[in-house]
DNA sequence: CGCAAATCGTTTGTACAGCAAATGATAGTG
DNA sequence: CACTATCATTTGCTGTACAAACGATTTGCG
């Protein structure tokens, strides 16, 4: 009766399915993500500001949220639950004293350290169905387009011709400004 | 003007940043996604479900929710403007009257064709740090595990068995081992 | 047959994240 | 010293996710 066509990706030739493909991975590897990672206060979030705080040298709040695309408000509340749990500590730098640079405490490295085994589980559960070989370039594919993304985001490019269109949609999209 | 940290994914090599990478990506895809699809009426969701609705064969709600991996109740309203739009068009399935069928228009059909190719200049775009090689082997293992992970993704329903899993990847089963 | 359970879509309510704008503190410049 | 810019915070609004309740309908069991 019912026969249902074949359910896979059928489009997966197509030029023009990158953006669901990632967001069904990435929604994937949130989902067993925030599973993991139920007791950092803002989940998945929370391990990555963690992450860059350990990483980088005291970095200052406006350096994480363009590090990670997080919005400057949603950081301020971020960082006060964590700091709140005592994983991070927020300082006022001396020689500027308008930013607070954040680093992690040292309860925060140790926590970081466990995480990161918890996190490197759930990555090999979303990628289980590629071999190792495809799951490096994959791995490798995606670091160096989100880092070439870094580069290009503080700047928006020239190409911006093709932007903004004039207000016929029925949408009703806000438009996006074009910059600050 | 401050002095940047060589900034990168000095993390590039580590196991547990893929999630991050996807984030930034799909960040970028959405952001220029939305200024390209200002004229659809939910942007790139909007998008996906139309194209989700004219390669199926007329799915149901339920169907297009779990491809999608949106939620249902944002899909009724999320279907309300598209069908508001003359996009697509909802139908109740006279063999089981409980389901309601979306199949795209004729219109919508014609705006598809349109859409996607403004978004494979966008995915261009953003892959654009990437040789064609890279950008092709990133495509396809995205899509790979895109498609493992909506054949995992069933403990949502597990009474929708009515899918014939055609496995045509190895990594086609079922019955995930570990639970949460 | 008739009633209870299940399913699908919709509606409602809550919580959270993103975005923009305003505010306060501080730094740099003329 | 006055003026502007930057950083962090706060506030208000919007959109989405998620859960629960609901009506309509189908299915299953006594």
């Amino acid at each position: 009766m019912t026969t249902l066509p074949p359910d896979g990706p059928r489009r997966s030739d197509d030029t023009s399915n990158l953006g669901w493909a990632l967001a069904v991975v990435l929604r994937r590897w949130q989902e067993l993500a925030e599973a993991e990672l139920s007791d950092v206060p803002h989940g998945s979030r929370g391990f990555h500001v963690l992450g860059a705080c350990a990483d980088e040298e005291a970095p200052t709040q406006a350096a994480l949220a363009a590090r990670l695309l997080i919005d400057r408000s949603v950081m301020t509340y971020l960082l006060d639950d964590l700091e709140e749990a005592g994983l991070v500590r927020r300082r006022v730098d001396p020689g500027d004293r308008r930013v607070r640079r954040v680093c992690a405490t040292e309860r925060g490295r140790e926590f970081l350290a466990d995480l990161r085994g918890r996190v490197a589980r759930v990555e090999e559960r979303v990628l289980s169905s590629l071999d190792a070989q495809a799951r490096e370039l994959f791995r490798a594919a995606a670091g160096r387009a989100a880092a070439a993304v870094q580069r290009a985001e503080p700047e928006l490019d020239p190409c911006a011709a093709v932007r903004d269109v004039a207000g016929d949609a029925p949408g009703a999209r806000r438009g996006r400004s074009t910059g600050p």
